[in-house]
This record gives structure tokens, sequence and C-alpha cells, in this order.
DNA sequence: GTTAAAATTTGATCAGGATCAATTTGGACG
DNA sequence: CGTCCAAATTGATCCTGATCAAATTTTAAC
């Protein structure tokens, strides 16, 4: 495949350092202090790059790690039975994916990077037992757990009670409070979802997703041009979604 | 107020008795061992009686605890800013309301007796004491937090791809295996909730729900009346759902 | 660069369920 | 037992967003 190169490429480090990555702040190293860090570290894998569209587990993948996103971005899904997909989650770096499927032998969803996508692996088995002897950790998983039901629940409303200019303005909303919060802009910034993602998790038809958007535009609330976005009004677009202090999802 | 009790009502009992209970087997217990049962029984308190409507806590309350149908049903709430409430569980005998809450310093919903209720109360500080001594424990928190997340994925599908008549049959569904789960008929039960609260669970108008009511009982899919259901025909039922192998809410 | 496939946009029509309005039923309580 | 208020049912109409269809743009592949 890569002719280029002469030797296989250099095994994964095993062991990640939180110590140097940025998004210890954000991410679970938040919860431990300095001396705690590295039995941290000691069970974190580096894991490998994922390209556009690649899977990183799915529903007949025998449950064993929680990840969380370093770079790039993640979308998770279930299938019903007959076959309707439906995305649960959008993860951007830093947050955790697979705390839905912390009962079970196998993921609860599929999960899916959404561009290149770089992760760190947590093994469950020894992230419980690491948080058994660390309480602070462990009080911290039971806070991202909580909130991650927090947020399905407001999606929930979202779905229940919003009309469709008023959920996308929250997604919108969402993901720039959440861009923001990692340093880059929440004013201009490329969706990670395509329009179909959009629609299907805000249980919208793609079409109805397209004209919010021109409407949005011509408005002059938002600048879309593909993937590429910028809100120009802010205090409207909240206007707009009427609600959502938090986040719709994680 | 109670003329009739010469003495005042005899304080609560502070330690509730897991040994003796019946839910010991669906319930927090059945992650323990007899001998740390004990430590379990150390830190519950039998909660007090709460009749219909009364509020068990509410988004401004401090939180505290964890708590435990004993008998009864709850429903929890999310309220909007704009005041608008969304339902986001029904939860019966064995099953944990508050895990939403355990980050923040408030609850993060109301929780209201849908009937006559009694309660078990779990300090979250003296649980997480203990989960951190109790592996088993742990894990069992959090087994039942990543179902909670699964269940309010179920739902979050179920509004966003299912009719109306799909969403009704699911909750029957869910309602009827989960009383079963309890020694009660999955095929004869009383409803715990009003229209109006399925229809605000469900993201359906009372009128709706109603109409469907009566339309599964001109099918002989039901009869109902009032309250009090009673499930002809569950594979029709099922049928009609679709889905949704697992429950809809905890 | 050229071409094929996928994603997005735009238009026209349709339907499920919301809303508005009016009864009817049922339950709590004096 | 009758009264009053809330809950539930039924009917008629309307609207948001789905669906069907087609054009256009973007992306990927060669």
């Amino acid at each position: 495949m890569s002719k280029t190169l002469p030797f296989r490429q250099a095994p994964i480090p095993l062991k990640a350092s939180c110590h140097t990555c940025s998004l210890s702040k954000l991410c679970l190293p938040l919860a431990v202090n300095e001396t705690d860090l590295e039995s941290l570290e000691d069970i974190v894998q580096q894991g490998r790059i994922y390209n556009r569209g690649e899977h990183i587990f799915d529903q007949s993948t025998s449950f064993r790690s929680c990840f969380a996103v370093r770079s790039g971005a993640v979308k998770t899904s279930i299938v019903s039975e007959d076959g309707e997909e439906q995305i649960t989650g959008f993860f951007l770096p830093g947050e955790l994916v697979g705390l839905d499927s912390m009962s079970g032998d196998f993921y609860a969803c599929t999960a899916k990077a959404l561009e290149r996508t770089s992760i760190c692996e947590f093994p469950v088995q020894k992230l419980e037992e690491l948080t058994s002897r660390l309480p602070d950790l462990q009080h911290h998983m039971y806070q991202l757990m909580s909130q991650e039901i927090q947020h399905s629940h407001q999606l929930t409303m979202l779905l229940s009670k919003n009309t469709a200019e008023e959920r996308i303005a929250a997604l919108l909303l969402s993901l720039s409070s959440r861009f923001q919060r990692r340093r880059l802009s929440g004013i201009r910034f490329s969706l990670p979802m395509a329009r179909n993602d959009i629609a299907n998790f805000l249980g919208l038809a793609v079409e109805t997703v397209s004209r919010v958007f021109t409407r949005f535009q011509n408005q002059g609330l938002i600048r879309a041009r593909g993937r590429e976005v910028e809100l120009l009004d802010i205090p409207a677009l909240q206007g707009v979604s009427r609600e959502l202090s938090r986040q719709v999802c994680p």
C-alpha cells in the first residue's frame, strides 16, 4: 500500500501522555491531581487514526473500552430492528464515547469517525479498578454519565416540543459553545457532520434542514457554504431556539 | 391535623431493611452479596410516604440523594426556560430516581409521585463512599446509568421516527414487561399516569393519545377504561411498535 | 482534467397530528 | 347524593414538515 515507506509503520505507542495533551482540562484528566495522573496514563492507550467514515466500533463489537476523542469528531447511532438509524450524539475532542455501553457485553451503539479522527482508549475494566481507588475520578465518571443523561433529556424535549427552526438553531448554538470551550471560534466553524446527519439527529428530513439553512441565511442569521458556517446573529439564534440553556448533546 | 392520633406520628425509622424487601432482586441490593448488604442498609434511609401529586424534589432542591421507588410510581420532568414541561421518565418500584442529577448542586429534574408512593433514600455522598469500597456496587451503578442513557436514546428514536400509534404501543408494551418483571400482570394493569402525562412523555397532544386508545380498542388490541388497561393482543401491539426490543424508559 | 457518484438545494404536493371547540365522563368532597 | 372541577373523548379544520421529483453542486476516483 505505502510503497514509499521502506518499513512497516512503527507500532502505536501503548501509553498516551495526558501530561502533554492540550485537552487535559476538558477530558478525564481534569478530575485527577498531578500524582494520580500517572495512574490514568498507565491505563490509557493511544488509539489509531480513523479516516472519515471508518467505524470505531459497532453494535456487534464486544464492549471493552470507552474512547476519548483527541482530534476530529465522532458520531454515535443506534439501529432499530427494522434497520432505521438514529444518531444519538456528536462528540468533539475531549468528550468521552461509550458511556451508554457500560452495561451488556456489546456496545450499545455504533461509533463512526466524521472526519480524520484520533482517539484515546480507556479499557473499562482497568478504568473501574482505577475509579475504585480514586474517588475523585469515580465522582467525575458519575458526573459525566449524569450529564449525558441530562443532555439526552434535553434532546428529548427538543424533539418533542420544538419546531425545525428551533431545533437547528439549538444545534448550531450547541456546537458554537462547544467549539468555543475548545478555544476555537464559536462564530465561524466547520460543521463536522453532513446535512443528512443533522436531519437524522434532529428528527427531520434532509430537505427541511436544507430549507431552514437557506431561510436562516436569507434572514441574515448565518452564512453557510457547504459545511462552513458563520453565525452572524447569535442573539437572534438564541431567540429562535428559545431554550436549551445547556447544550443539546455532550 | 390528625385529631384522631393522640401522639405525634412515630419518627420514621432511619434504617430500611433491604433484607426483607421484596424488591431486593430488582433494586440496588441485587449487586451486593449477603455480607455487604448491611453496609448498604447502613446508608439507606426509609423515606416518607408521598401522596399523589406530591413533589419529592424539584429543580430548586439541592442535590443530596438518589431515591428508589418502594411502592407506587414516580414521574420526572424538566422545565424549559419558557415554562414548557417535558416528562423524562416514569419510575416503578425498584427503579432508581435521580441518576440524571449526579452533577451539579441541584436536582436536574422534578420528581412527583403519580400515586401514593413510598421511597428509600440513598444519600449520594455515602453512596459514593460505598461504591468505592464495593467494586460490584460501583459496577452496578455504572450499569444503571448506562442503561438510563440507552433508554433515553431509545426514546429519542421513538420520537424522531415513529408515529403516534407506534409510540403508544411501545409505551404500553414497556409498562407491560416492567410490571411483569415485578410479578404483576403484564396483561391487565392500571396505568400509573394520566393521558396527559402519556402525551407529554411521547411528544403528542392529549387528543391524539385519546384517539389512538380508542382506535386500538376498536381494533381489539386493548381494552381501556380510564386508567385500567388490558392488552388483548400483544403480538399485534408488537407489530405496531415494530421495534424497541428494550424498553422505552427505565 | 474528466467523469461518476454523492450531497445539497429547490419546488410541488400531501398527510399526520396539532389546534380549536364542544361534550361527556369521572372523581373528590361537602 | 348531588355539585363542581378536572380529565378524557370526539369532531372539524389547519399547518408544519414529510415525501416525491428534479436540478445543481460538491466530492471522489481515475
